[in-house]
DNA sequence: ACCTGAACACCGTTCAAGT
DNA sequence: ACCTGAACACCGTTCAAGT
């Protein structure tokens, strides 16, 4: 890449990354080239779609994500450390407003520019719900598919102006719901505080 | 209303539950007039808001869903009533997708046209969801917002159509969580089938 | 009273020119 | 190679005329 046009790549990812922090998803992308001083034909260079953007903008947190996925599977309790990854899932797309309803459509959509993300992002939790469910403590009728179902869900309600507040309660509701009775009752990790 | 007028708004209404129904509310409402035959602008006046439209668009439902849980309030078990009717209100919303998000933003926004409408849908859940707590079969930390919430999750995940083809088994994860361990393990309205 | 088109400021897509 | 403005077809908002 030329130095000029790093420069533009780079720009654009720092004033796309606050604009969408603030407006979500849908923020007006033209806006975005304006704020950067860069030409509105150069952002779409950059970025051909929408999901490109959002792509590169999540790109670094979601490899820590992953990561702390691996990191989880060597822990020692197979239910805390689902439940731990889950926090951080819920986290990670609770900074883009209207991000959990881009990646539930990506995850269907072989040609976004999002798609194998959300695969990665899907299969990261496969791997704990399935040693989860080894270790006889998750249900045993739910796979990465609801896992990823039930993180967006709860994005979705961080979504929510008028729910956010209730948004670590209902988390442990919902995470609790993936294991089985008992399973985590001792887990500080389920606890709404 | 006049005689035009009333057929005007009458022809709009049939026409905007279809292309709402197939496209979702955020359909153009541009659109909608044209297929209705009726000017743009006498559109804008009918429904001088997309949720003044919604609104209407739900009325009738709305007031079935209601009724529905006037009636199931007066059912021998609270636990079974509050499962039924939640079913109910998922059904609802599942019809038009993206209305629970528009539902939810209406919640909080007094001036929304759709404003009292999800006020009532609140209170009718809030109502078979304290009878359900003062039989000790609920969760006592729970309210009708959060209620709503779930709702509004479970809607989120039928509008996915990667994730609609599981709803029916989250449902029953996320509304057997509303439960105390044991209240419901016998309700054949929770299975997933 | 009610209906209607048109002007306006936005959006994302596409393309022909610039350096 | 990369950047850029402009034309295009849409959108929702507003308003001045029509019958």
């Amino acid at each position: 890449m030329r130095a000029d046009a790093k420069q533009n790549y780079e720009q654009l990812l720092l004033v796309a990354h606050e604009v969408v922090a603030e407006q979500g998803v849908e923020a007006s992308l033209r806006d975005i080239a304006r704020r950067a001083n860069v030409g509105w034909a150069t952002l779409l260079r950059h970025f051909p779609t929408r999901e490109a953007l959002l792509d590169d903008l999540l790109k670094e947190r979601l490899h820590t994500l992953t990561l702390s996925a691996s990191m989880l599977e060597a822990s020692e309790s197979p239910s805390q450390a689902l439940v731990i990854w889950l926090r951080q899932a819920v986290a990670f797309v609770d900074v883009y407003s209207g991000i959990v309803t881009m990646m539930a459509s990506s995850l269907s959509d072989t040609e976004s520019a999002l798609h194998s993300s959300c695969v990665e992002l899907r299969k990261a939790g496969a791997r704990l719900l399935e040693r989860a469910q080894l270790a006889k403590v998750a249900r045993n009728d739910l796979n990465g598919e609801d896992l990823f179902a039930l993180i967006g869900a709860l994005g979705w309600i961080g979504d929510q102006s008028h729910f956010a507040h209730r948004s670590n309660l209902l988390f442990s509701v919902v995470a609790g719901a993936i294991f089985i009775d008992g399973a985590v009752a001792d887990h500080p990790a389920l606890s709404d505080t």
